[in-house]
DNA sequence: GCCATTTAGTACTAGTTAGAACTAAACTAA
DNA sequence: TTAGTTTAGTTCTAACTAGTACTAAATGGC
């Protein structure tokens, strides 16, 4: 193992955070037009072709945290494409789900969406994609196992 | 050039997304540590050994866009860390710099903050970090170059 | 059964975000 | 010069964000 020095950690990051906000606008710019934000539409995306979940599993899938998605539901509710259901076999928890409005707009607005990130990637080759997925989800590991080690250190 | 299947490009995007929102979480916790926000310690480190520069250049090395900068400044600003000051040879321009006290905060912020991303990588090679900075580079590039199509034809 | 703890979701705060409208200053072309 | 345009920064709005505190319900140990 070589040994680690700073000037080679920075650059990683300087790219990272470079893509990811490259990703951001390209995304955010088409999301918009179909006239909701990305956190709603990451909502919408989650709750599409699924029967429904709870608030809790909605978070742990679109990494949104339960007190913002507290927000972004209420705004859709109001939209009508989202319903909240009490659940008898827990009361605390909420039963999430798309209402038929909210089918439909899925049924629109995703596909259309998933057309406009492909065009993004038109030119690259399967090889390509195939070793940026499994970088990034290396990359990812790394960062995820620091945190947890963080979270450890911390109690 | 093969065929690009959409399973082959939402994998890129899950994955990145949640490398950045790893590194996001683990840095953003030691930064809240040091009394700083994100954007904040973005906007020092910027600033630090530098004699200062315009709001417009200072937008430009941290993407934050000049109407949120406007607000982080004027945070920075009330600790006493960063001053604003008017430029005689464009007078729609502000010169911001770190004050004596963000010099003082910066040379204490930053390399401790540096030393901490560098220990979740203290396990990598410097190859696996040369492998990511520059996949990282050439995925940007490809969002970029379809952003910027984006702009032109929205013309 | 009862108390302590955990869990699910909401409420609240300070700060960030993009985008659009606005003000003032600088430039540019006729 | 003078009108039209561009540029720098601020202001404003709606929405998102993390974190913390809170309420109510469920669970676990005894």
């Amino acid at each position: 193992m070589d040994t680690v020095y700073k000037t080679d950690v920075l650059p990683v990051i300087r790219e990272l955070v470079r893509a990811f906000q490259a990703f951001e606008q390209y995304s955010a710019r088409h999301v918009r037009e179909l006239g909701l934000t990305p956190p709603q539409f990451d909502v919408i995306a989650t709750l599409g072709n699924t029967p429904g979940m709870s608030c809790k599993e909605l978070s742990e899938k679109t990494l949104i945290t339960k007190g913002t998605l507290t927000g972004v539901i209420d705004r859709l509710a109001e939209k009508g494409v989202v319903t909240r259901q009490e659940r008898p076999e827990d009361r605390r928890s909420v039963f999430l789900s798309l209402t038929s409005a909210g089918e439909e707009l899925f049924r629109q607005v995703f596909p259309a969406h998933c057309d406009y990130m492909h065009q993004a990637f038109s030119h690259c080759s399967r090889d390509q994609l195939q070793l940026w997925s499994n970088q990034l989800a290396g990359l990812k590991a790394v960062l995820n196992q620091a945190l947890e080690k963080q979270e450890n250190e911390s109690t």
